[in-house]
DNA sequence: GCCGCGCATGTAACCGGTTACATTATCGAC
DNA sequence: GTCGATAATGTAACCGGTTACATGCGCGGC
């Protein structure tokens, strides 16, 4: 053995250090080591002085992956969102990673591509991973899902729909109710031939919330609400000119279109522009969500404003709490419609 | 449904079951256990069904926490993007989020707003939480996260930007070559007096680039490039009327914009209009990215595309085979102008 | 019948922290 | 100076997997 020539040690730190290496070169037990650094305020000054400078010095870094175990927390949360791609959920996953950033959490994203199945899936990934908690958006998934997160116990809360459940906590508005709110601007502009364009109610219950919302308003206007007034199609700018080209087709053509997303609502108008219709006056719009574009094409887009950034913050807040083991209480905040330029008074002449 | 019998078992697994449990209930040991889950071919098919049929009764859920500990590979890799919200990074992100979980890896997403301070203190996270490799947008970072990253010998590819080094990996574009590309169609299009608007080339090297790939451009095509002809400003739309309505006051006039990105052009564009300035006849315009919204503006935008996607894709098969210890090659992907309204030739009068 | 080999499985020592509990130091009160 | 309470630290048993190495078994070749 001994002629073998050795290495020169030109990397420091062949093995990673661990707090035992510390403990052993600050003097002191691992323990302390790890109080040191878990609950800097349980050892005495000097002796965590000791420990950091001992750690600087070999650049030691805490290995989240054992504190986790041995802890059995993890200071993960999952976020299961349908797209990062849509700037709408951009906005909410910004607020959610910020807030849960500064409370000191690491947010896992999940992306289910609006497929129930997927998310599932993502669910048993992050119980593998064992996030302490969830934040789900709208309020309908499989079973298999639901019972997982029962099972193990996991605090979640629902994002962008009201739980079904008194028991569940989320944090959203009413879908139906601003939904309504279009429904009766609209009205009051003189509309009476409005048609809808929203996402796929059977792969996302907020637009069935809304579509729901928004055909009991017409009914209770009185309203002949025809089934084919409205349209379901994916969240695209390409879906809306094509949304918008299938109800120029319509008999009694819409005299005002709602379409439950701006992107969508972004395709319209420009298709509207296509087919030499001028926005507001030949056809009003109304979009929802109001994205940062709402205010950059022409007209103006009026739209119904979604509190997206303050849900995410508040979901955060209540996983938290949830995870702290109190007792969460569901909260709705407000939707407001933002008047701009798509929808305007009903040219007498054109009323039915 | 008839009378089913209630299920006794109200609170199954008080504990949490661990291999062990599975072990000794399918008469196996548990390095049979971890195996039938880690490498199932390495298990016999009858013993791994058993071991199955044991697992799934109790629904256990491998703790990749202890995974991750004991086979030190986390299975995570983590990202640092300046922004979510921005479209052109969701873009990548989401490529990048879906080429890792196909190869069975988890997407740690690090924001950091643009500033090079966060971006290190989130590299320690990641660090901490072990991440097996590190995607990064740009090549400018503190030298504390550099010093990090190499002690810690963490593969790593930079994104957006080309990598300065030899002996890193990057997925890239060339900045300066786009942005020249895009003074070369401005000035065959018989513009002279040109105006740039990018990001802050203090805090992104993106920036920085398509500005030096401008000058250099103009400069060598003997075009007088003032620099109160550059502005430089964050990538919102409202930046982009206020740069606009700077522009407006320099002398000469500028004939033609180029915006380095498509939401400060979109935002200018939308100021044009406020002005009563008619684009491209009175002034041109030309963004960068092809954002979506490029085409949902009137006019279209004329716009530098970015080849986001595929940029992500190709960094997270760099990583994973830098992470198997593999040498890897930067990768340079193609940019593209997408010739579309916002821009035209100068009306000859204005010629100066 | 013996040997060598590969496959399936078992044993037990890790991985790198946390924390319940035990022990020792510190200090004010009497 | 003694005592008890409290603060600081130490000891060692976890947390729940992985994996190097050992063991046993079946089988083809000589």
């Amino acid at each position: 053995m001994s002629g073998r020539p050795r290495k020169p040690d030109m990397t420091p730190e062949l093995r990673t250090v661990t707090i035992r290496d510390i403990a052993r070169e600050a003097g002191v037990s691992v323990a302390t080591v790890s109080r040191a650094f878990a609950n800097p305020e349980r050892v005495r000054e000097e002796t965590r002085e000791k420990i950091f400078a001992v750690s600087r010095r070999h650049h030691f870094v805490v290995n989240a992956v054992a504190r986790s175990l041995a802890s059995r927390r993890s200071g993960l949360i999952g976020l299961i969102i349908p797209s990062i791609y849509n700037s709408i959920y951009a906005a909410s996953t910004q607020a959610i990673q910020s807030a849960a950033e500064t409370l000191g959490y690491t947010v896992l994203i999940g992306v289910s591509e609006f497929a129930k199945a997927r998310e599932t899936e993502l669910i048993g990934q992050f119980v593998a991973r064992r996030v302490e908690g969830l934040i789900l958006t709208g309020a309908d998934r499989e079973r298999a899902a639901l019972d997982m997160i029962r099972r193990e116990r996991l605090p979640f809360v629902i994002t962008w729909h009201e739980a079904r459940q008194r028991d569940t906590a989320s944090v959203s508005f009413d879908n139906a109710a601003a939904s309504a709110a279009v429904v009766d601007y609209l009205h009051g502009l003189g509309h009476r031939h409005i048609a809808l364009i929203c996402g796929h109610t059977t792969l996302n219950d907020r637009a069935l919330a809304r579509k729901e919302g928004f055909l009991n308003r017409m009914a209770s206007l009185g309203i002949p609400a025809s089934p084919d007034g409205v349209i379901e199609c994916d969240f695209e700018f390409e879906e809306g000119r094509t949304a918008l080209r299938t109800l120029l087709t319509r008999r009694p053509r819409p005299t005002a279109i709602f379409s439950a997303n701006d992107i969508v609502a972004v395709g319209v108008l420009h298709e509207c522009r296509e087919q030499g219709l001028r926005v507001p006056r030949d056809i009003s719009l109304v979009g929802f969500d109001d994205l940062p574009i709402a205010q950059y094409v022409t007209p103006q887009l009026t739209t119904m404003r979604v509190p997206a950034a303050a849900m995410g913050e508040r979901a955060v807040a209540l996983l938290l709490r949830a995870i702290e083991g109190e007792a969460v209480r569901s909260e709705t905040l407000e939707t407001e419609l933002i008047v701009r330029g798509s929808a305007s008074f009903l040219a007498s002449r054109e009323i039915v």
